[in-house]
DNA sequence: TTGACATACATCAGAATCTGATGTACAATG
DNA sequence: CATTGTACATCAGATTCTGATGTATGTCAA
């Protein structure tokens, strides 16, 4: 594929971003927030999360500080770069690009071509 | 992810058997096909193509029969079988499913609330 | 106190997949 | 004769996800 190589490496990358795209949060955050938006149909493991948030942070995309807690574990709480906020939106266009395109070919075979 | 697990294997095999939901037809035409159908953004690289229509004949799905040209290179050419029909709307739900999830995730927070 | 569980970070081996290159072979075209 | 298109196939390399494991803190109950 050629966009599904975005997709596929992004997937959860894009997940990531959009949740960031709403408000700073941690990890663990994350991890949550997107399973509960999703009504349980996505679960993002933490070997999946944690290297991807490094490399969002190594692409300047997300940016982290440690926060303590009065009571807990510390967390990593990540924010939305400028740079980030530009991704976001080209990896959500790149998305809904790759799934139209999908549909477009599950949806059936176009008999009249509309070119 | 879970969904994404089907669906990171599957997009490439969801595609295939959609395109031979539609009509028996052998390999490089099936990836021409959804080229076709999808405008061009979906590009099925021969390294993806052959290794997935023997993933599926393995499991059934699909079944092959070389077909002779009168001119060019012998054709082998895959039919959907029974089995396959039940695995093809199978894929089809779990797409459909999985890209309602990612919607529902970059869509936006439905109900914001902090950390 | 001990055990279980939730929070919160992180890493790693193993499995699965895609990309891009390479190779074989036939036929038509310039 | 070289190139291009059709049509199959394989492989090394890179990337990603899964699932397990590990560290550490805090709460709650037995």
């Amino acid at each position: 594929m050629k966009d599904q190589h975005e997709l596929k490496k992004g997937s959860t990358q894009t997940l990531i971003l959009a949740v960031l795209g709403d408000a700073p949060s941690h990890g663990y955050a994350i991890a949550r927030e997107i399973e509960r938006r999703s009504a349980s149909a996505l679960k993002m493991g933490e070997g999946a999360l944690y290297p991807a948030l490094r490399a969002l942070e190594n692409d300047g995309f997300i940016s982290s500080a440690w926060e303590l807690q009065l009571s807990g574990p510390a967390r990593k709480v990540y924010t939305l770069t400028e740079k980030g906020q530009g991704e976001l939106a080209r990896q959500k266009s790149a998305w809904q690009k790759f799934s139209e395109a999908v549909n477009s070919v599950i949806g059936g075979a176009p008999r009249g071509q509309t070119t």
